[in-house]
DNA sequence: TTATTTTATGCAAACGATTGTGGCATCCAA
DNA sequence: TTGGATGCCACAATCGTTTGCATAAAATAA
C-alpha cells in the first residue's frame, strides 16, 4: 500500500505531527537532529508521498489552477494553454482543463464542477452571453484573469490583446494599398475580441472614407463552415468587395474555400488579412498577411496576474493588461494603387 | 461561507448522515417522504454544493482523470486532447493536462504530480526513452491508457494508428507516381509512431525496389527548425530526392521554408507527403497531400477504455486498438511517370 | 536546590463527506 | 401482552494532513 504520515511515524517511532513538521521542513522549529535525520531516511525507504488529497482537503489548496476556453483545438488557444501549464508547473501548480464552445450553460456548469473540485484561481476565456456569474466570482473575490476576451463594465483581471487597433491598422494598411470596399467576416460579435476588432474596423472605414455597406459585414459563427457561407454570400454581392479581413483561422480556410469555388485567386482578384497567425501561415496558397498575438507572452501574463492573486489574501487591484498585436505583412494583399496605376497607364481601346 | 452538509442538517434538525443520505438519492433507503422533501428544499435554498475535495478524499476518487502528452499545442494533440475532454465531461470527469516537451524526466515527475493529487486514470502519449515508470503503473493496475504511441514489449491499454501501413502505403503511392530516390524526414526513432513509420517507408523501398540510403533518412527532433535543418541537408545531397515523407506539422513547415529558400517549387520540383493533416491543410502553397489520423476517434477511443478500465476493480484484458488512416491525395505529389513519358515522347536535341 | 526558560515532542481537533452499526418507535401477529 | 419485524434516523469512525496547545525533559539561571 501507499504510506501515509502513519506508517513513517510509526516506523520512526515518533508522532505523526511530528513527520509531518520535519517534512514540510520549519527550520524554525525546535527538532532534533536525530529525529530529523531519522524520519528523513524512513520517509525515504518507504517512498513516502504526501496525500495531495488530504492535503488539499486540510488546507483548502489544491495548488490547481482552472482554464476554461472555448476550443483547445484552436491554435490561439492550444497555444495559450500551452504556456499557461508551462508557467504552472514551473510554480507547482497543475491545470485541469475546460472547453465551453462557445456556449454560455456550459461554461457555467464548468466554473462550479471546478469550484466545487477547488480550483485555487481560475483562467477564463468567457463566452459572454452573460456576465452575471463572472460578477460572483469576483465579489467573492476569488482569483480569477480573463484572457483574450474581458467585460467592459466589469472589474476583472484580463490580458487581452489590443483588437481595435489590430483591426484598425490592418484596414489602414488595406486602404493605402487602395481598397475601398473592405468585408469583415468574423464569428459573433458579441464577442468582446470581435466587437473590438469591428469598431477598429469601422474607424478605420470612417478614418480613410471607405465605402461603409453592412451588407459587407458578417457574423454567424467561428467554424469552418460559417466562414464559407459567409464568404460565399459577400462574393455574391453586386458589388463585391477587393478585400476582406477576416476574424479566426477556421473561418480563414473556409473563406479560403468558398474563393477557390468561386475560381477567384489571392490576391488577385480579393486581398485577404487574416486575424490571427498560426504556424503555416506563411506557407498557404499565398503567403498569408496576418495578425500576430503574442501567445506565449499572453499565457504568462495571464498566470502571473493569478498568482499574484491567489498570492494575497486580501484584494488586490484589478488590472486589465492590454498587449499589442502586430501586423505581418506577407503576399495575401494586392496593392490596387499600384495595379490603378498600371491600368491607367496603359488606357484600353 | 459555502454551505456543509452539517449546515443543511442543522436547518433541518436532522444528522448530516442523513443528509448525505438523502441527497445521495439513495431510493432504497428508509427515509421519510417528510424529511426526504424538506432537506431538499434546504439544500436547495442554502444552494448547498458537495465539496467534491472533501468527498474525493474520502472515497479516494476524484472523478479526474489526467492526460498527458509532448505539446498541448501540436494539432495533433490539442484535437485529441478536445475529444478527451468532450468524452470526460458527458461521463462527469474533469481532466487535468500535461506537456512533457518530450522530456522524459518531466513526464515521470508529471505522472508522480497527477498520481498524488488522485487521478483516477491516465490517458498518456509517452516519452518513449524509458518505459520503467509505465511498467510500474501497470503492475499496480492504476487504469492507463497510451496513445499514439505505445510500447512492444508492455502490456497495457493503447489506442495508436496503423502509421507502419500508412508509411508503406504513402511509399506506394509515390512509387507508383514514379519516385524512386524518397527522403524520410522526421522527429526522433525512438518515438514509436516515428519507428513504425520508418518501418513501413523501409519495407515500401524494399517492395518496390526504391533506393535505398541512409542519408535520405533524418530525423532530429519535432521542430521547425530541425524540420528546415534535416531538409536543408537532404537537399544538398549530390543526389537528392524527387520526393519527401515528413513526419509532424511543425518539421513539415520547416521543410518548406527550406525547399522555398532554394527557389524549388512543389511539386515540380520536390514532392511531398505530409504525416499528419491538420486544418489548412489543403491550402497550402500547393494543396498538400497528407495522411489523416481520426483524431476525434481515437480520443474517444482512448477514453472509453480508460472508462472501462476504472469501472472495474479487477484486472481487465489490456487491449491495443489499431486505427486505419487515410491518404488524402491533393497536390503535392509530381506524378513523374507520366513526366518521363512526355520527355521521352519529345526527345531533346 | 529551586525556579524558570528552552527544547523537543505528543495530543487532539479539525477539514467535509460517507457508511456500518445500532437503537428507538411503531406496528403487526400470535 | 409479548415478540419480532420494520421504518426511520442518529452515532461515531474514518480518510491523511496540519496545527494550536499542552507537557515532559533538559538546560539554564537564580
Amino acid at each position: 500500500m501507499i504510506p501515509t504520515l502513519k506508517d513513517v511515524a510509526e516506523r520512526a517511532g515518533v508522532h505523526p505531527s511530528t513527520v509531518s513538521r520535519v517534512l514540510q521542513g520549519k527550520e524554525n522549529l525546535p527538532i532534533s537532529e536525530k529525529t530529523r535525520t531519522s524520519i528523513f531516511a524512513i520517509a525515504k525507504e518507504l517512498n513516502y508521498q504526501p496525500n495531495q488529497l488530504a492535503r488539499a482537503f486540510r488546507l483548502k489548496k489544491t495548488q490547481t489552477i482552472g482554464l476554461i476556453v472555448p476550443d483547445i483545438s484552436n491554435p490561439f488557444f492550444s497555444g495559450i494553454a500551452r504556456s499557461i501549464e508551462i508557467c504552472s508547473r514551473r510554480k507547482d501548480y497543475t491545470v485541469v482543463l475546460g472547453n465551453t464552445d462557445e456556449n454560455q450553460d456550459r461554461e457555467i456548469r464548468m466554473i462550479n464542477n471546478l469550484l466545487s473540485r477547488g480550483i485555487d484561481g481560475l483562467i477564463l476565456a468567457p463566452v459572454q452571453d452573460r456576465s452575471g456569474h463572472i460578477k460572483d466570482l469576483c465579489n467573492r473575490n476569488f482569483p480569477l484573469v480573463l484572457i483574450d476576451r474581458c467585460f467592459d463594465e466589469l472589474e476583472t483581471n484580463a490580458v487581452i490583446s489590443d483588437n481595435e487597433e489590430a483591426a484598425f491598422n490592418a484596414i489602414s494598411y488595406l486602404a493605402q494599398a487602395g481598397h475601398r470596399r473592405i468585408g469583415f467576416i468574423s464569428g459573433r460579435k458579441n464577442i468582446y475580441t470581435i466587437r473590438k476588432r469591428f469598431l477598429g474596423y469601422q474607424k478605420g472605414i470612417k478614418t480613410f472614407d471607405l465605402v461603409d455597406d453592412s451588407e459587407l459585414v458578417s457574423d454567424n459563427g467561428f467554424t469552418l463552415e460559417s466562414g464559407y457561407h459567409s464568404t460565399r454570400k459577400i462574393l455574391s454581392l453586386p458589388k463585391s468587395p477587393t478585400a476582406l479581413l477576416i476574424s479566426g483561422n477556421k473561418i480563414t480556410v473556409g473563406a479560403m474555400k468558398a474563393i477557390f469555388e468561386k475560381k477567384l485567386s489571392i490576391p488577385d482578384d480579393i486581398s485577404l488579412i487574416g486575424f490571427t497567425d498560426f504556424i503555416g501561415s506563411p506557407y498557404w496558397v499565398v503567403p498569408m498577411t496576418t495578425i500576430t498575438h503574442p501567445v506565449k507572452e499572453m499565457g504568462e501574463a495571464a498566470f502571473n496576474l493569478l498568482f499574484n492573486n491567489m498570492a494575497t489574501k486580501e484584494t488586490v487591484p484589478h488590472s486589465k493588461m492590454m498587449v499589442a498585436t502586430k501586423l505581418n505583412i506577407r503576399g495575401s494583399v494586392k496593392n490596387l494603387a499600384l495595379a490603378d496605376f498600371a491600368a491607367n497607364s496603359f488606357p484600353q481601346g
